[in-house]
RNA sequence: GCCGAUGUAGCUCAGGUGGUUAGAGCGAGGGAUUCAUAAACCCUAGGUCGGCGGUUCGACUCCGCCCAUCGGCACCA
């Protein structure tokens, strides 16, 4: 089955920083992991490029909002390629693929009744040109927070969806998909949100231009968000039915997983399911929505000025390897429902104890013995991988439920733990010790053929996490990475005789 | 303010339909050892299980109140 996986797009207002990073990491993780196993994936990310903020922020820096948004997805752009994510396309709001789509979905809303044209009333501050809701508004004592003139009663005519008539499908179809949003929490959040009931919602602004016009009537531009979340299936030529885009992607739809970041969960949950029923497209399997880094116990805001963002972050490339910062993303990360703190000290401590300890010097041991007691040739096994065939193959299916699931963790840890497992093995048996003995040099043989053996298994099981170690690892093994999993982690891989190099991967550092 | 969640060892978190000594990983201290990146391994850590009150023979686990933190409260990308 295809398999299809996105992060939201990203606003081309922000400068690329932790948060865009955790989430595309994620992603790649899962994309690299499911095209391990042989599926036909597609990763698809990119750049949200309408929006008065872009309009604002493009006419303070005296330039058009396209040259604005071209030079900040092209910033985006360089930075997935720094981190070498694998991303299979990139969408940009502002291309006239794009576009013209988001036009044809629009339009089919409309003919369909879904979208209908309203008055919108509120609290109106001149000043900033925003509306309060009656609340906001109340609480500001009618008056605006920064000019202190009054708010004004205003009215604007907008094209509304109609949320509110889904209530009763999206109820049932979150009743019979339990698993729909995750993690649970998140779930919990949209379902009692739901039971407050649902109004409809703008899906277009006049007070400004940068956007997709509306269909039939121009001086209305598609809300930002409407047209952001089109881009899931514009990337795939929906919207275009029989043209090549949609021959070639289509069969990607529906996609197994929207990777989001908390802060936009309703839109994604809610919103974007019912826009699909009105259009009578299928569901997304799921939308997993991640929680946030904070930065030494402080939430990271632009005022403060405490983003971990990309300097910060090659900082770390540089001392520690792009495949560290991937594991310390994908194991130590928010995936869940509370948020992750990022500290130097606790990614130093990570790095050395999963890393160096670990994954690093497992391989460094087996293949060390191997050169000193065998001048580096694979020993043959005359006990078949005694307990280990199964052992691996036991770590392979826990690897491959929490890949399914989105558990990063759990499939990280799937893969250690059978390096933890052989550095016991390791230590009950104590081959450093046969060594001595000449009358038993065939249980050492079995002994370090099955410590290679499983540290191969357990390596390929680790690449998603770790492309360039674990491509190191191959060439030190003498392997290479054609096959899909299900031979890559069969029982033999290493032919006895084979020369096998010491490996070292991760050096010890310094905090 | 309203709705929801969380609060357990230095850090990150498990756990228990109430009952003798509350668990793991990491960090820290000590030990033994060498195949290895002084790594793997063994031992140690005494935390009033957020606070107060209640129910009970007995609560960290049940109930109430309070405090703190986090999320949501719709036009915010």
């Amino acid at each position: 089955m295809p398999a299809y996986i996105t992060t939201p797009i990203y606003y081309v207002n922000d400068r690329p920083h932790i948060g865009h990073a955790y989430t595309t990491t994620v992603c790649d993780v899962w994309a690299r992991a499911m095209r391990l196993r042989g599926e036909d994936v597609f990763f698809l990310t990119g750049t949200d490029e309408h929006g008065v903020k872009v309009e604002k922020s493009a006419a303070a820096k005296g330039v058009s909002p396209q040259a604005l948004a071209d030079e900040n997805a092209a910033e985006f752009q360089r930075v997935l390629k720094v981190f070498g994510l694998t991303n299979d396309d990139f969408i940009r709001t502002t291309e006239p693929r794009h576009e013209k789509q988001v036009q044809y979905f629009v339009k089919r809303l409309l003919d369909a009744g879904s979208v209908y044209l309203g008055t919108f009333e509120g609290w109106y501050d001149e000043g900033q040109e925003e509306y309060y809701t009656e609340t906001r508004a109340k609480e500001l004592d009618y008056k605006s927070p920064i000019s202190g003139r009054p708010l004004t009663r205003a009215t604007e005519q907008n094209y509304y969806f109609k949320l509110s008539s889904f209530q009763k499908q999206l109820e049932d179809f979150f009743a019979a998909n339990p698993d729909f949003v995750q993690p649970a929490a998140r779930r919990n959040e949209v379902l009692g949100r739901l039971r407050d009931g649902l109004q409809d919602v703008p899906v277009t602004r006049t007070n400004f231009t940068w956007g997709i016009p509306f269909p039939g009537d121009e001086k209305h531009v598609i809300y930002v968000w409407i047209d952001a979340l089109f881009n899931y299936i514009t990337a795939l030529g929906l919207g275009e039915p029989g043209g090549t885009l949609a021959t070639q992607r289509a069969k990607y739809w529906p996609a197994a997983y929207h990777v989001i970041g908390k802060e936009i969960l309703w839109f994604h949950a809610v919103i974007w399911p019912a826009l699909l029923m009105a259009l009578e497209l299928p569901m997304p399997r799921r939308i997993h929505a991640h929680s946030f880094w904070i930065a030494d116990g402080q939430k990271m805001s632009k005022s403060m000025g405490n983003f971990v963002d990309l300097p910060t972050i090659e900082g770390y490339f540089a001392k520690y390897g792009l495949d560290a910062w991937r594991w310390y993303m994908a194991t130590q990360g928010p995936l869940q429902a509370s948020d992750s703190d990022f500290r130097a000290q606790h990614f130093h401590e990570t790095y050395t104890s999963d890393l160096v300890n670990v994954v690093g010097n497992c391989p460094s041991r087996v293949t060390a013995m191997i050169n000193k007691y065998f001048e580096g040739k694979m020993p043959a096994d005359s006990q078949s991988g005694g307990e280990w065939p199964a052992k691996c193959a036991a770590a392979v299916t826990t690897w491959n439920a929490a890949i399914d699931a989105l558990d990063l963790v759990g499939a990280a840890q799937a893969a250690m733990g059978l390096l933890r497992e052989i550095d016991a093995f390791i230590h009950r048996t104590e081959p450093f010790k046969l060594a001595k003995d000449p009358a038993r040099a065939d249980e050492l043989c079995s002994i370090l053929a099955q410590c290679a053996e499983t540290v191969r298994i357990a390596g390929v099981l680790l690449e998603p996490f770790l492309p360039a170690k674990m491509a190191e690892l191959r060439v030190a093994l003498k392997q290479d990475d054609g096959a899909p999993l299900s031979k890559r982690v069969a029982w033999g891989g290493i032919a006895p005789g084979t020369a096998l190099e010491k490996c070292a991967l991760f050096p010890r550092l310094e905090a």
